[in-house]
DNA sequence: GTGAAAGCGCTAACAG
DNA sequence: CTGTTAGCGCTTTCAC
């Protein structure tokens, strides 16, 4: 059968089935035209020698390795692990393979990762970028022609497909619909960390959907002339109960906080319950990403709703799209969100 | 600068540094030995012509691609979302890549996807087998000579290394401490299904780590005389309602509840509360995964911890030093989950 | 329908 | 330290 010190090649199989080699790879390779006996007389001497195709030889005379890579800043992370489930379900029904990789939201891996992708001649890249600005590498990728597409997070003038939700509508409507609920202080918590270490505007925020967030946010309280903060660093349980605690002892303390994603949302919750205030009523909460659990909370969270898995999937459908047609103008979806308002916001 | 239509090759940087091929490949493989002065010119030239290395010729000759296949049941459930993490973090240090497919828990989804990463030429893999008995296709990629590494599920007899958390000892103890506290009816819940669609005991679960824990479940409560059922087939939020919903209104009713992970933790969690059931009075909720969200419930909930990233590590870890010393013996390392008794269990 | 030969881009082995 | 040569396994001409 297979043997572990070297697999059969065509050749091999060729020699076994008494045909010439190029004759063996179109049985074995599926292309070309063969008769019904060579093709069976190949066949079982590639079953006999325990024949296994070489891909990286077939990539290497094609061209195509039918592999796209997929760089995200956290696979530990649901909203990633389910965007790459959608992805990994979608490329899989067109065929492709997905190559992973993690930038734990730092460029520079993001820049390593990417090299490591173009230097395995992946057809395609999905990558939800960890810097709005520093973009070379990407660019780079999509100028070697691999089709690339953004996750996410867009990034203005890449000329790339990308597929984020509507990051903008979302805050401007949950920060509209707080206020019309009577709140006056406003606070949004998220682990990105600005540029120069402190946060100066949305602009020293380097992710991009929550540089939008953030834009919309500010902008909607400040038309209603409402303080509105942005808590930054929240990576992880005890730097995000470090900010609450700070934030909620401090003066003028929020009345609403709005957490960036599900993770940060548990801890908020955990730091708020841990000083005995009431969620719903001293003090409101909302999180991005309907995770499961702001169901089952008490009082249930309200949630910002990112059809993750579907953003998954329409990354990996406009990669499909574009590669089939590399020269379709760039596009751009913004897939919705779905407030679900629960009882951690009070209705006044 | 890069060039969409085909980028430069060694061949190409050589003729314009004025070299030979041999060399320039030296100083863009990093290998053997070069004057300082062909290396600036080679290195300057490569930039000149925007080389990129192909991979894919570099596997071809060296026969290693640094690469390692990932296969696991569901990268959208936050147990494997993590593990991959854990399993990612530590092949990179290590200085591989990986390459991702999810099997949906199928084993023919499982098998293909094996055989697509044999033809990748990968170096390991690392699999979470859907099923202990169809494993022929695992035991052929371990015959080929890659390396395999089981995750989460040992599979008797394949000689191949395994890093699993301690199923047995985990239901074992669950099981004694709920029996203790004066429980006396038992349920488990998982998601597997059983091979004749109907439940006939633990031989009829594919799962390997469920089977596990069901047998050492089901083993300790006849121990003491008990009553124990195992729910199967609870996958997703309306199936597993159903059993729930089943087993609460049929005759004797459990009054304890063992979820086999944090996704049907949360959908028992929310059945129970929509009965009206007192969860930790009434019934007693127990989950494996020592998910986020089990400490801010009320009541919050009794966890198996396992430690999913820890134990993507330590997969990584087996399978890096396999391809290091390759005629180890196969190792198991069965990671210790960790008990936390919370108050969704009653306590007397 | 089948065969012979060239070549993808790189490294390895051996000279010089 | 550098150059020459061969070859990895496959597909792709182009003949026959």
């Amino acid at each position: 059968m297979s043997d572990a010190s070297k697999p059969a090649s065509v050749a091999d199989v060729a020699k076994a089935a008494g045909v010439a080699k190029a004759t063996a790879a179109r049985v074995l390779g599926g292309y070309g035209t063969t008769s019904a006996k060579t093709r069976e007389a190949v066949e079982a001497a590639a079953a006999r020698l325990g024949y296994r195709p070489n891909q990286l030889a077939r990539s290497m005379t094609t061209g195509r390795t039918g592999t796209v890579g997929v760089v995200v800043g956290d696979i530990g992370n649901p909203f990633f692990s389910l965007a790459v489930r959608g992805i990994s379900d979608r490329l899989k029904a067109a065929g492709f393979g997905v190559i992973l990789a993690n930038s734990a939201e730092d460029v520079d891996e993001e820049r390593a990762a990417i090299q490591r992708l173009l230097a395995w001649r992946v057809d395609g890249i999905i990558v939800s970028p960890a810097s709005v600005t520093e973009t070379a590498h990407i660019a780079e990728a999509s100028a070697a022609g691999v089709a690339v597409t953004l996750l996410d997070r867009e990034v203005a003038g890449l000329g790339v497909d990308c597929a984020t939700t509507d990051d903008t509508g979302a805050a401007l409507g949950v920060t509209e619909e707080l206020i019309a609920r009577g709140h006056r202080s406003l606070a949004y918590v998220t682990s990105s960390l600005p540029d120069q270490g402190q946060f100066e505007g949305p602009q020293s925020i380097q992710t991009g959907a929550v540089r939008k967030r953030i834009e919309a946010f500010l902008a909607t309280a400040a038309r209603h002339h409402l303080p509105a903060r942005v808590l930054t660093g929240a990576s992880g349980e005890e730097a995000t109960a470090r900010l609450i605690h700070e934030v909620m002892a401090g003066p003028n303390p929020p009345d609403a906080i709005i957490a960036s994603d599900s993770l940060i949302g548990i801890s908020v919750f955990r730091t708020l319950r841990a000083r005995g205030l009431a969620i719903g009523e001293a003090v409101s909460l909302v999180t991005f990403h309907d995770a499961d659990w702001t169901q089952i909370t008490e009082p249930p969270v309200s949630v910002v709703g990112q059809p993750a898995l579907q953003m998954g999937e329409a990354a990996a459908r406009l990669l499909v799209e574009r590669l089939a047609a590399p020269d379709l103008p760039p596009r751009h979806l913004a897939i919705p969100t779905q407030m679900i308002w629960r009882a951690s916001v009070r209705s006044t």
